[in-house]
DNA sequence: TACAATTGTGAACATGGTGTTCATAATATA
DNA sequence: TATATTATGAACACCATGTTCACAATTGTA
């Protein structure tokens, strides 16, 4: 009945864990970090962390889920036309975010952190995308000219893959730049940035 | 003076130990495979195994570049303009090689394949995106819209995610439909898909 | 063919993280 | 306060890694 109120103390237990995991990740990178770093770190015995979570990588993404959901949560708070009436793109909260806890996505991005982590953001992205382009096609009455599957994992792959790269290349651009340079590839496509102009819209 | 042949046996080593881990990734995944499963399946010492890589990473890396290079080759045997005469994108080859070899990238890409594989991978195919990009910039005297670091990287996350998307899904489209949608999203972007339809090019 | 250099071998070893068990202690909730 | 839940830490078995070393096998060449 009250399944709501875990134990404090493991309220208090997984909140360490998450912070020590992610203060470790900064300070040695991702695979560096033994579950027995992130017991000590935490002043919690070994044998704890299995008592709440499989390993490592399960922590991680139980952490990113909140963070992510947190940010979705404000991105959705306005609609796609009122971002773009302002000039921005919904993913502008994407880089902004990336961009003030840079080092750590670097390393979690970098695609040396564990096994699938990169994997399950950019399917947490592509999930988030598909219900959105969803919502809106409905609202619009309008159909896709394309699977839906095809459209969001190729927005969730290019989105990731530049911010990847951009943390990478230690943001050589601004959030502005950046999120201009997204809209430029969204909104036309990479053949018009190479200075391919097609056939004016021809045989669709 | 004669870099130019290693000794037979060096030759011969090499080889079997790369056919050894492929062929074992196909069997039981990157990560389950160890040293010794290799060494052994080649018939060989494990301590041959570093004489020669530093460890499974740097064995699969070589065995893909190898392929890749072949692969590269082919598709600029073609002009971009080419490619498009004939109704289809360079990329066709990709996507038509991966098909080949279906489980073996699934495995590969599915990001649970080691450290950086991926990324590498994503490196690679960027890489070869920026010199043919910017060497077809130069034949039409073109200046480009985006910085091309941004353009190699948007393309090479975005195909490579899709490819990776297609085969874990058991490739529900064809060869020839991928291209056409990879196309397609290349030539209009994503808005054009999701039916919305910009402003008619105004403030660029 | 014989010889010197290179390469392969196998055993042995140290290292280090993983994941599990279990009896016991600490703490929360009712 | 009583009972259930959770945390503890020591101990253990396990397994892959990577390195060393003395010796064997093979190769390219003189």
């Amino acid at each position: 009945m009250n399944q709501r109120k875990p134990d404090r103390r493991v309220q208090r237990t997984r909140r360490q864990l998450q912070e020590s995991l992610t203060s470790l990740i900064l300070a040695k990178g991702y695979d560096a970090v033994t579950i027995e770093d992130i017991t000590e770190q935490a002043n919690l015995g070994r044998t704890t962390f299995y008592l709440h979570y499989k390993d490592k990588e399960e922590l991680l993404m139980q952490s990113l889920e909140a963070v992510f959901d947190d940010l979705v949560a404000q991105i959705q708070q306005r609609s796609i036309d009122d971002w773009v009436a302002h000039g921005q793109g919904p993913w502008t909260l994407a880089f902004e975010h990336a961009a003030e806890n840079a080092r750590f996505y670097q390393i979690i991005l970098s695609g040396q952190g564990g096994d699938g982590i990169k994997r399950r953001v950019q399917n947490y992205i592509a999930a988030t995308a598909k219900t959105t382009i969803t919502r809106r096609a409905e609202e619009l009455g309008a159909s896709l000219s394309l699977p839906i599957e095809v459209l969001s994992n190729y927005i969730a792959s290019s989105l990731l893959g530049l911010i990847a790269w951009w943390l990478e290349s230690e943001q050589t651009y601004t959030v502005a730049q950046m999120d201009d340079f997204f809209r430029q590839l969204t909104m036309h496509g990479t053949a018009r940035a190479i200075g391919f102009v097609p056939l004016t819209g021809g045989e669709d």
